[in-house]
DNA sequence: AGCACGCCGACT
DNA sequence: GTCGGCGTGCTC
């Protein structure tokens, strides 16, 4: 009688009111097998509908008194649990803290947060023919390559081995401009860690760095090396999962979701690119994947190593103001040469009578090029500057009927919405109007590479976005292609900017900069300043490059800055703004974004909302907006910011407007993004 | 989230 | 009388 079990269970149902953990009983029969972590099966409500949860504490008699002291030892009130759902890969110790930090840092309720921790999302059929898809990158890579580490780097190193890799936490950030090989540093200290027996995480903006890591990574370390990726199935991630359980790998490679990475004994953490914009969890729980990797290298003793030639305007300003992150700093560029930046007028251009997207300065760089037998890579910002369609005579543009955002050409003559996925083929009179005058405007890849085909008629082109990468391997197979030389021009959107070193690249033509200059956000320059920077380090890795942008806005510091490319002065630059209009890491920013499928429930209750904000907080607060899009697949969106001195207040401000709502019971959701 | 309970208007 | 609309409240 008295030696009954309990279980405390989060329930997989998302709903402010169910966040919290509910206990049952476990029967006889499940007392040897239930364990923390488990995902069970029990009944719920009224009507016992069966659901699943996560057991995340069990409890003796003695622990349910202490919390049930009303049941007076009937303990017929606590339902039982069913049984224990089909296992998959289980939630360990370190992942339940983890699950419960971002719950708690994200304001996400904590089923939300264990799912998001566990990388296998359904059940995995037996299938025995299952690739190990880290295979593929051994065969491809057989030749041993000669790495002879330059003073700075070999500095580096050694200060890890003798200060760093030892046991406890600490936080670096490895600051050196492209090319100054910072890959060779971390490739040498994962070795340091392996040997000693040590696990290591590394973090990759999504899928562009793939191929490349995992080839140099292959070499070194063999089958040592797990990988996963968004476009891996259930089954491959879970062989790449079991091989790290199983100690077979030592490294887990990853995008922001390897971070949870089911290791033990994790010794090392490795952020390459780190202010890439990836690692910020654009679903709830809207995660900053470098925070958590800070949050569990505490927990488990490790160091953490973020690397970039630009980083983050917050990382570099705790590295430089001793706020727990220590600088290195690479200045050497080791393996490769600077590419020379001219920056075009294109409203001179127009002037004098250009009215093509190539000013004459790019169209001449293009054709010599082209003519030496070398690269070109053209890069365009998509967002924004998508063909759409515009009737000449009402001014309507023809938008999705589900967002606020004008529907896309393409070249099959269909017309698409790049937020929902709605598509109908391309209409010939104006829906308004009736009027036959519709004019497209904008350029987007396909029609820059109609272009770039009709106007220089040796060019061999590749283009890659998100249509032509959308098969497993696409992304893969176009980069191979330019490599191998089957074509002279790449063309392509944010994902050609990362990482590649093409040998004969000597030409990267920037078309349109002002798109990424005049984003309405705090943080525009400071992306554009990266995208350019990467972009533009694509050029003359091996020779030397060139790189032109082409811009309205020649006056620009951003672009002066990039043409010198000195990242310190417009850190320099950035942090004065910053402090000026309190921005981050200045400040605490919340974002606080309502979601109902009514516009008009979304347009009150968000002005209720910040009225009540201003009314009750010494705090700015901004809004309410409409964010663009202000509609997304028929759900209406508006958007509060509020400025904080620190997260603890801002984390108070957000539990005291979940309040307000609930109690105001409106039919609106709620999401918060944190910035600092 | 999803189900039951309950209080009101409408109807064979 | 009674069927069914949805507002309110609870779920170990």
């Amino acid at each position: 009688m008295s030696n009954k079990l309990f279980a405390n269970i989060i329930i997989d149902i998302t709903h402010e009111a169910l966040d919290k953990p509910f206990t049952y009983e476990i029967g006889e029969e499940l007392k040897d097998v239930v364990k923390i972590g488990d995902k069970v099966v029990i009944p719920f409500g009224s009507a016992n509908r069966e659901i699943e949860g996560f057991v995340i504490k069990i409890l003796s008699v003695d622990d349910v008194n202490k919390n049930y002291g009303f049941l007076n030892g009937d303990y017929s009130k606590l339902k039982k649990i069913i049984k224990i759902a089909e296992k998959k890969i289980s939630l360990n110790d370190t992942l339940l803290k983890m699950a419960l930090f971002m719950s708690d840092e994200y304001g996400a309720t904590l089923s939300q947060c264990i799912k998001t921790v566990l990388p296998i999302k359904r059940e995995i059929r037996k299938n025995k023919k299952q690739i190990d898809v880290v295979t593929k990158y051994i065969e491809e890579n057989k030749k041993e390559e000669n790495i002879v580490l330059n003073e700075e780097q070999t500095k580096i190193i050694n200060d890890f081995k003798e200060n760093y890799l030892n046991n406890t936490y600490s936080s670096h950030l490895i600051y050196g401009v492209t090319g100054s090989g910072k890959t060779e540093v971390y490739i040498e200290l994962i070795n340091e860690v392996i040997k000693k027996g040590g696990n290591v995480i590394l973090l990759i903006p999504e899928i562009s760095l793939t191929y490349q890591t995992m080839t140099r990574l292959n070499k070194r370390f063999g089958n040592e090396v797990a990988i996963i990726n968004s476009k891996m199935s259930d089954g491959e991630k879970y062989i790449q999962m079991k091989k790290c359980i199983d100690g077979i790998a030592k490294i887990l490679v990853g995008p922001r979701s390897a971070i949870f990475a089911p290791f033990e004994n994790l010794s090392l953490i490795v952020i390459d690119e780190e202010d890439d914009k990836s690692y910020k969890s654009e679903n709830t729980p809207r995660y900053d994947a470098i925070e958590v990797a800070e949050y569990r290298a505490k927990l488990q003793n490790a160091t953490l190593i973020r690397l970039s030639a630009t980083p983050r305007i917050s990382t570099f300003y705790n590295a430089k103001n001793n706020k727990g992150i220590i600088l290195h700093t690479i200045k050497n560029r080791a393996n490769a040469t600077m590419a020379t930046v001219d920056i075009v007028d294109m409203r001179k251009e127009f002037k004098y009578g250009n009215k093509t997207v190539f000013s004459k300065k790019l169209y001449e760089e293009i054709d010599n090029t082209i003519k030496r037998g070398e690269q070109v890579l053209l890069y365009i910002n998509r967002r924004g500057i998508s063909k759409s369609l515009t009737c000449v005579e009402c001014g309507l543009t023809i938008k999705c009927p589900h967002c606020d955002v004008p529907l896309t050409l393409h070249n099959d003559d269909k017309m698409k919405c790049h937020y929902c996925g709605y598509e109908i083929e391309r209409v010939n009179s104006c829906p308004n109007c009736n009027s036959k005058k519709l004019n497209s405007f904008g350029i987007g890849t396909q029609k820059l590479e109609d272009m770039v085909k009709k106007t220089f008629k040796n060019a061999k082109v590749l283009r890659m976005d998100k249509d032509t990468t959308s098969e497993k391997n696409g992304y893969e197979n176009i980069i191979k292609k330019f490599k191998n030389k089957e074509a002279n021009v790449l063309i392509g959107t944010q994902m050609v900017a990362k990482g590649h070193d093409f040998n004969d690249l000597t030409l990267v033509g920037i078309m349109c900069a002002d798109m990424s200059l005049n984003i309405q956000k705090y943080d525009a320059a400071e992306t554009a300043f990266s995208m350019f920077m990467q972009v533009s380090g694509r050029s003359g890795r091996k020779k030397e490059g060139k790189c032109i942008i082409q811009t309205y806005d020649s006056e620009n510091f951003v672009l002066d800055l990039i043409k010198k490319s000195n990242y310190e002065d417009f850190y320099e630059r950035e942090i004065e703004f910053r402090k000026e209009f309190l921005y981050p890491p200045i400040c605490t920013m919340m974002r606080i974004i309502l979601k109902s499928r009514d516009e008009g429930e979304a347009y009150l209750v968000s002005k209720d909302l910040a009225n009540y904000i201003g009314m009750n907080f010494k705090i700015n607060v901004l809004g309410p907006n409409k964010p663009i899009p202000s509609k997304i697949k028929d759900f209406y969106f508006r958007i509060i910011y509020i400025k904080c001195d620190n997260r603890i207040f801002a984390k108070n401000v957000r539990e005291k407007v979940n309040e307000f709502i609930k109690n105001k019971n409106r039919n609106v959701n709620l999401i918060f993004d944190i910035e600092d």
